[in-house]
RNA sequence: GGGCUCAUAGCUCAGUUGGUUAGAGCACACGCUUGAUAAGCGUGGGGUCGAUGGUUCAAGUCCAUCUGGGCCCA
């Protein structure tokens, strides 16, 4: 370095060219006119160091007027450099640029290295507190969605704060298995492949496919950082979960709530199985369109006040013709109005609205006069006579009754029909199928019997000669018989196919089993415990309460059996004549079973050999006589039964019940209220004390992104991360109010991503001016500290107070806001850059600057620490420069104590004070902008400052009290305090250095008397101190 | 259609038991700086607080209705 000034002319040590005093030969509109672009400061050009030199090296031919008089405008940059070797400036190898997409990997590698879970819980082994956050587990059928990114990482954020705050956190990430979304990928891969595949074989497929993506998501999880005991997770297709699924399971046997009850599900009648909508293809199908008068005996007609001197009827309209011999209603919509028409010989009833299409129907010439106009509400209980069966049909209301087509007046087979099933369990009817598995009628009391046994399957050959059914041609006929056919149509529509038999299906009701949820005031405590969370302020946001108690309360009965493959099978068994035998003693024993061999046992093994060894209860048939039920567990059972499988267990470590769960808010519908009710019935009491909610992200619209037209990217985890990295992912996920919805845009990543940018340079620059500081050795007692840190601990200690309160409160927004706020403003623009001059011109060991030193090591460890939970990896990244120096220490931020700012931070008196004297900076930085608007000024520090005022002003009073730190805290290079009158308000004059008649110092900059002759030259006398030392 | 819920600047968030001219950061514009430099500093513009009606001396805040969004049901 130091040959390359020795050539420079003399003449050129004179004081570096500044940029102000260059500005100050010309105006302002001069300059802009007259200079070249590339000399304008615009940026364009001038940028680094060597641009800089370019322009010095051109400049020497200008001169210019100073208004003090003629200076030749010099650049003795060599000199500068010389000077400037004498700085102590900031030095780290802590990169600004962050470059997570392929940093973060490898310190993942890292803390698995340092196995950095474990050493969390074996860190807090000892503390007593422990905080068990309950996972609820993913569904694995596909790679992490950016919202189940969202879930996982709140978790994370509140792990890791409960760590470092002294919890032991067993967090044992888990997985949702069974269930038909997996069966549907794994049947639909079956069909592309035309297989015809066992149950048991189904079954191997569908784990492989959930223990595929186990992977894929576990590997993702963690890419978003996600700590938890990743080798010890739980699933539910694991034998021993299985286990206690059955015996949860065997606890709703024990308290009698299970019962067996009839459902109308899709049916194939070829393979006499039920079906699941993926297994359903809808084509077109021509079906028979029948209205069907249904009798209103005279009675009745006058009981409700309808005219009964000639024939009366409700007419009903259906597609399906063979559905009528289980008809045992009619439902009307309550508000629709309703009017008996006189057709001449006979009246009918139908929606007003419909009655010229079903007199077009039923081809009635000349007028249908409309005798009287009723509410459908008015109907209710009226009850007509089943057409060619002797029994009421009675009226009945029903919301989703329209006056689109038919007759307003819907045919109700509780049998056969999603809503008729609805509508009968309302009106209490019988759940009536007379068809059997084979798809034909049955021998039944109430049937007529030449109707038995025939069938209401329309084969593939039935399809091509445009045949319909048997039964419906059976029926068409007894309605005929019956007088009762108003009117017949072909009816072209698309109807649900089996997939396999490429037959219609029909829905039909089968035996289910059910859970009773009153029987044991099971209900009602569920609802005592809903209510007791709530006094604790267990639901967050509190408004969680009225969501999970309307589930709750609004919960029929639970239908759990479901006719799938993939999922734990219900330990019923049926003797030869279909009766079903399930006891809490023998499904507990078949849960030993599948603990230790899995469930696949159920189909691999005969039900005498699964039985062997187990003590049947003395009704039983033996265990030769009986087979395996078929039917499995609807998985809310499963995921249920975690609390079981995990809690009760203490399964890592965890306790039951939970401290947290925490979920998105459709929840309170889902997981919520099924862990609930399993615990409930189980064990007397909720498996959580609080539970926390999120929202669903959404688009910069707030519209879903399914419904999005600017998202159609795929919305995984991967795809951020891979943009953006997961610590940028993290912070926008700090960032949001989660309780709402969570909007998603580059907009706002970009903007975190800025945010991101000040933590890091705001890390960064602390770091850097640590450089030559060990606290061991350095540190200043806070007592000793000057006003100005003792104001930035003060500053810093109320944000460790928010922080943590926030903290508390899962309110991550905040954490971010005032982290952002802070860094922003109270450091990079107020108290980084008033230190900047301190810690580069003073000597390394000055009092003034091992007290900022001080201060800026105990604000890089609290605000490291407090981002920690969110930034996991940045904060990590930089504690470990702070502490070895190098991108990887042997600890990790992660093993730290959460901060406590100690009492003697906080100092009310100067924080009171410096509130007064940011006031007047504030004031001061108006005051200096016109000037250098006006190109008379450049940095702040060519500025000389008057203050006047009265010292009855409070303000003026804490200036001149502080009259002394004034230019350092305005970064000014003087400040001069003029006493006014009383009664004058603060003025603020500002000149430059020059008209100040002051020199510039060439190593600090500042604006002094007079330098004096150094070892480097004049500088003023504080750098001739600095440079002595 | 029902239950729960949300709406404050271009974006993310504050805004106390109703009480001065609704705040902050980011973004934007214009400057400065080149000793945090793919950084840093300053100044500035920007809001009918979703809409309407009401209560009140006073409404972003309380009440009602509506509009739009979200989750869950039907």
């Amino acid at each position: 370095m130091a040959p390359r000034h020795s050539a420079i002319h003399p003449r050129l040590r004179t004081p570096p060219r500044r940029d102000g005093r260059l500005r100050a030969a010309v105006s302002g509109a001069f300059h802009r006119r007259t200079m070249p672009r590339w000399d304008r400061g615009s940026g364009l050009y001038c940028r680094g160091r060597k641009a800089g030199r370019a322009r010095h090296g051109l400049e020497p031919g200008l001169t210019l007027t100073h208004p003090g008089g003629h200076l030749p405008f010099r650049a003795p940059v060599l000199m500068a450099q010389e000077l400037k070797d004498t700085l102590l400036l900031p030095k780290t190898d802590f990169p600004m640029r962050a470059n997570l997409v392929q940093r973060e990997p490898s310190r993942i590698k890292h803390w698995e290295k340092l196995d950095l879970f474990g050493a969390m819980q074996r860190q807090r082994a000892h503390t007593g507190k422990v905080f068990v956050l309950h996972d609820g587990p993913p569904f694995t059928n596909g790679d992490v969605h950016i919202g189940t990114a969202l879930n996982k990482s709140l978790k994370d954020f509140v792990n890791r704060y409960k760590s470092m705050t002294g919890h032991r956190t067993p967090y044992v990430p888990g997985w949702d298995c069974h269930g038909l979304p997996i069966e549907q990928k794994v049947i639909a891969e079956i069909r592309e492949q035309k297989l015809d595949l066992t149950t048991a074989q189904i079954r191997e497929r569908c784990d492989a496919f959930s223990e595929k993506w186990i992977a894929a998501q576990k590997s993702q999880f963690k890419r978003v950082g996600v700590l938890g005991d990743w080798a010890h997770e739980y699933k539910t297709k694991a034998p021993a979960f299985e286990g206690d699924i059955l015996r949860t399971f065997a606890a709703f046997v024990e308290q009698g709530l299970v019962y067996r009850s009839k459902k109308p599900v899709y049916w194939s009648i070829p393979f006499e199985t039920a079906l699941a909508e993926a297994e359903i293809e809808y084509k077109p199908h021509v079906s028979p369109a029948i209205w069907v008068k249904f009798t209103v005996p005279t009675q009745e007609a006058e009981k409700f006040g309808l005219p009964a001197d000639k024939p009366l009827s409700v007419v009903i309209w259906t597609t399906t013709p063979w559905t009528i011999p289980a008809n045992l209603a009619i439902a009307l919509h309550p508000q629709v109005d309703y009017v008996v028409a006189d057709l001449g010989t006979e009246r009918i009833i139908v929606a007003e609205a419909l009655l010229s299409p079903v007199l077009a129907a039923a081809k009635h010439e000349g007028a249908a006069p409309i005798i009287k106009t009723v509410k459908g509400a008015e109907l209710e209980k009226l009850a007509p006579r089943h057409p060619f069966i002797d029994r009421a049909s009675p009226i009945v209301l029903a919301d989703y009754v329209t006056t689109d087509s038919g007759t307003g007046c819907v045919h109700t087979a509780p049998g056969h029909g999603g809503e008729d099933y609805q509508t009968g369990l309302k009106y209490g009817l019988e759940i009536y199928c007379p068809v059997g598995d084979d798809g034909c009628y049955v021998t039944d009391d109430k049937l007529p019997a030449d109707l038995v046994g025939i069938s209401c399957l329309e084969s593939v050959e039935d399809l091509k000669a445009k045949k319909t059914s048997p039964a419906n041609i059976a029926v068409l006929k007894k309605l005929d018989e019956a007088g009762a056919l108003l009117a017949k149509q072909r009816y072209e529509h698309s109807y649900p196919h089996c997939w396999r038999s490429k037959t219609p299906i029909i829905f039909r009701a089968v035996d289910q089993w059910f859970v009773s949820l009153d029987k044991a005031g099971h209900r009602t405590k569920a609802l005592e415990e809903i209510k007791t969370i709530a006094d604790h302020n267990g639901w967050i946001p509190a408004w969680g309460e009225a969501r999970i108690r309307g589930a709750v309360e609004s919960r029929p009965d639970w239908c759990i059996s479901r006719q799938r493959s993939w999922g734990v099978p219900i330990p019923a068994f049926y003797d030869a004549d279909k009766n079903a035998w399930l006891d809490a003693s023998v499904v507990r024993a078949v849960a030993d079973k599948f603990s230790e061999l899995g469930s696949n046992c159920w189909y691999d093994l005969k039900a005498e050999e699964l039985l062997q060894g187990v003590t049947l209860p003395a009704d039983w048939p033996a265990p030769a006589q009986l087979t395996c039920g078929r039917d499995t567990l609807d998985v809310w059972i499963d995921s249920g039964s975690t609390q079981a499988a995990v809690l009760k267990r203490g399964q890592g470590g965890t306790h039951w019940p939970a401290d947290l769960y925490l979920e998105g808010s459709d929840q309170h519908r889902g997981w919520f209220q099924s862990s609930l009710w399993n615990s409930v019935i189980a064990f007397g009491a909720a498996p959580y004390k609080a539970v926390l909610t999120h929202g669903f992200i959404v688009d910069k619209d707030r519209q879903k992104i399914s419904k999005s037209s600017t998202y159609q990217k795929p919305q995984t985890a991967e795809a951020y991360i891979g943009q953006y990295g997961a610590d940028v992912i993290r912070l926008w996920i700090a960032s949001q109010d989660f309780r709402d919805d969570i909007p998603v845009d580059d907009e706002i990543l970009k903007n975190v991503g800025e945010a991101y940018r000040l933590f890091r340079n705001t890390f960064r620059f602390q770091l850097s001016n640590l450089f030559d500081f060990d606290a061991a050795q350095h540190a200043v007692p806070v007592g000793e500290m000057d006003a100005l840190d003792r104001w930035a601990l003060h500053q810093t200690a109320a944000l460790i107070n928010e922080c943590t309160k926030a903290y508390e409160r899962y309110e991550f927004h905040r954490v971010y806001q005032l982290c952002n706020q802070f860094c922003a403003v109270t450091l990079s623009a107020v108290y980084h850059d008033i230190l900047k001059d301190r810690l580069y011109t003073l000597g390394a060991t000055h009092p003034l600057r091992r007290s900022s030193q001080t201060a800026i090591h105990h604000i890089f460890h609290s605000l490291v620490r407090l981002l920690a939970p969110m930034l996991c990896f940045t904060t990590d990244e930089a504690w470990s420069y702070a502490t070895a120096g190098t991108e990887y220490a042997d600890g990790s931020v992660h093993l730290q104590d959460w901060p406590v700012a100690p009492a003697e931070w906080s100092d009310a008196t100067i924080a009171a004070d410096y509130d007064h004297l940011l006031t007047v900076r504030a004031q001061v930085n108006e005051a200096v902008e016109p000037r250098r608007a006006a190109g008379e000024l450049g940095k702040s520090l060519d500025a000389v400052i008057t203050l006047s005022g009265t010292t009855n002003d409070a303000v003026y009073a804490t200036l001149v009290k502080y009259r002394d730190a004034l230019p350092e805290l305005f970064i000014v290079s003087a400040v001069s305090l003029a006493d006014a009158a009383a009664g004058t308000p603060l003025q603020i004059t500002v000149q430059t250095g020059t008209e100040s008649g002051l020199t510039r110092c060439p190593r600090c900059w500042r604006w002094v008397p007079a330098l004096d002759e150094s070892a480097a030259g004049k500088v003023c006398p504080r750098c001739v101190a600095a440079l002595a030392r």
